[in-house]
DNA sequence: AAGGACTCCAACCGCGCCCCG
DNA sequence: CCGGGGCGCGGTTGGAGTCCT
């Protein structure tokens, strides 16, 4: 169903994702978060290009993506909220917890277009007060209380607000720029920067297994008597590679500057 | 049973926006 | 103001799986 793996005139990686593909990339971000796509797959040790790794992960490894099917409800939401932005999907999106843009866009063009299709169809036949969704005719309430009556606008409110933070895991866990600290730190050891950096196997072995999966972010509770967050050197630790390294590149000075 | 048509969805592609120097 | 880099978005593609004849 996938594209198969081929190798591109720069040697990168094409086509479908290996399960040690996303093992990579997956631990890479949830240690060290995204702090840019076109630099991460090499210091993740991955032969892709940086808009491959961004959609694998914002498509499929983000822990916060629901797989499955879609319920009534979120059919009957991306049908009324597809009325009111067209193709929008990202902004559609947003109103659906948990469902990327390219699923809802991939569902629509798959299961709703026909239904909302005939559903216009249907309407063009009723009186004018019968503008419903399929689902505001169903028993659940819930989308029921939302979609009749309700102003466009106000669905995206009233959703929204039924939503989780949006403040995701993988969103913690890139740089937090007004905070002035970096979250997306996970410091795993004092063995010294090679230890930690190298996207060895064995290293990538280490990060895969136990207690890593199950531990949130150290440096993100690493916090003095006062709260304030303790730089990585006053803790005992060294940078990871990725920054010891960017320290050659202009765009990663700032970098820097956070974590002081 | 065979094979052609259709469905579904992960992944690719390219454009445009935004930010920064 | 302008140019370049990075990213996000929406459209498109490829091919395995399923359905239909």
């Amino acid at each position: 169903m996938v594209r198969p793996p081929s190798i591109d005139k720069n040697g990168l990686k094409k086509g479908e994702w290996s399960p040690e593909e996303d093992d990579k990339l997956r631990s890479y971000i949830q240690r060290y978060g995204h702090w840019n796509w076109r630099l991460l797959p090499k210091y993740a040790g991955l032969k892709r290009c940086g808009k491959s790794c961004r959609l694998r992960w914002m498509n499929y490894l983000r822990p916060e993506v629901k797989h499955g099917d879609f319920t009534e409800e979120e059919d009957a939401l991306i049908i009324k909220l597809h009325e009111q932005f067209g193709n929008r999907w990202s902004t559609i999106a947003k109103s659906l917890s948990g469902r990327t843009d390219n699923e809802i866009k991939n569902h629509w063009h798959s299961h709703l277009k026909k239904r909302a299709n005939q559903n216009l169809t249907a309407s063009d036949v009723k009186d004018d007060s019968s503008c419903q969704t399929e689902a505001t005719q169903s028993s659940e309430g819930e989308a029921e209380s939302i979609l009749i009556g309700t102003p466009a606008n106000m669905i995206i409110l009233e959703s929204s607000a039924l939503l989780p933070s949006t403040s995701s895991p993988t969103e913690s866990s890139s740089f937090s720029s007004d905070s002035g600290r970096m979250s997306g730190f996970n410091v795993v050891g004092v063995g010294g920067v090679e230890d930690i950096c190298l996207p060895s196997s064995e290293i990538y072995e280490a990060q895969s297994s136990g207690d890593f999966w199950s531990q949130p972010f150290v440096a993100d509770n690493i916090y003095n008597e006062d709260g304030d967050p303790l730089s990585m050197e006053k803790c005992g630790f060294e940078l990871p590679l990725p920054f010891d390294h960017m320290f050659y590149d202009d765009s990663a000075y700032f970098l820097y500057d956070l974590m002081q």
